[in-house]
DNA sequence: CCGATGTAGTTTATTTATGTAATTTCCATT
DNA sequence: AATGGAAATTACATAAATAAACTACATCGG
């Protein structure tokens, strides 16, 4: 599964020669992007499957945890999670049946369904937590701090254009 | 569909404080990669509609395009795109029906499947290509040379310690 | 050389996940 | 009360991961 890229480069390379038009740079960093989400997104599956997580449903929890007031709607968690609302459905219709959060109607809005964590998903997040920071550290161990921090800024320029 | 990436920050920054172990920066990072990958496939989604094709296939259309001898075999392409064999048989299906690629067998191995463009799969190629290219110039619009160069150094130096 | 065993390449079948479209219920506004 | 739009769900269609099956090559001990 060590699929490098330096074929996909050369490829590239084949490309521009073929249609000069062709944006080298860009074309790599998205290619880039794409290999890398790939890699870290079965990473981080592998590490969830013991605790009965895959990482769509991570991510939820991990959205709750990191939400102070603890309460959080399903479409709150669709633009957080980057899901769609019939995606947010199932997965919170998993996250129920194994008793991880809680669903309730809203008071002042009908329409609205109010999610929270409940005790047990709690423990689940502290139990996994340190396996994923471990992942974590090892996901990004290569770079210095300094290269972290460039990172994020050109990561963050580069999604300042995206979502115009 | 404007989905800020700053109330995930914030989220992340609650974590810390809930669960002190918690690695700042590489979650933002690997967030970060998450997040652009999103906007960046679905982007790429909707310029290739109109051709009749989706991500997957465009990929695989690029990788043929990109190499040199024309020729591919399933497993190649597996590799070069990072999709499962399995996943490869439907989609090199999908392509032939539309005429796109041509499957023949090996004669020097039987097992295996050689693949090629079709001179009709290379004309869809160069007729999305300059939309593609205007894709990929707005998705770095954002970035100026330099950055480009230090965001590719550092996503193949990240990519590096995935691979291990 | 020959057959047994292992392994590579591909496909098929099955399950699981995701996207799309339409439905239902409710709130807001006039 | 009538219309329009928001929130969530449902039902349906499509895509993808997993695992098993099948065919062909490779090689090793007899």
């Amino acid at each position: 599964m060590n699929s490098s890229f330096a074929p996909t480069e050369r490829r590239l390379a084949v490309t521009c020669e073929r249609h000069p038009a062709f944006p080298r740079e860009p074309a790599v960093l998205v290619r880039l992007i794409k290999h890398i989400y790939k890699v870290v997104h079965d990473d981080a599956n592998a590490v969830l499957k013991p605790f009965g997580l895959n990482h769509p449903e991570y991510n939820l929890l991990m959205m709750m945890y990191g939400t102070p007031s603890g309460e959080m709607t399903p479409s709150d968690l669709a633009d957080a999670a980057g899901e769609k609302s019939a995606n947010i459905t199932r997965l919170t219709n998993q996250l129920c049946e194994k008793g991880l959060i809680h669903r309730k109607g809203s008071n002042d809005d009908r329409r609205k369904v109010v999610l929270t964590l409940t005790p047990g998903g709690e423990a689940l997040i502290e139990s996994f937590l340190p396996e994923i920071c471990g992942l974590l550290g090892r996901q990004t161990g290569k770079l210095g701090a300094d290269d972290q921090r460039q990172l994020e800024r050109l990561l963050k320029k580069m999604l300042d254009g995206l979502t115009d």
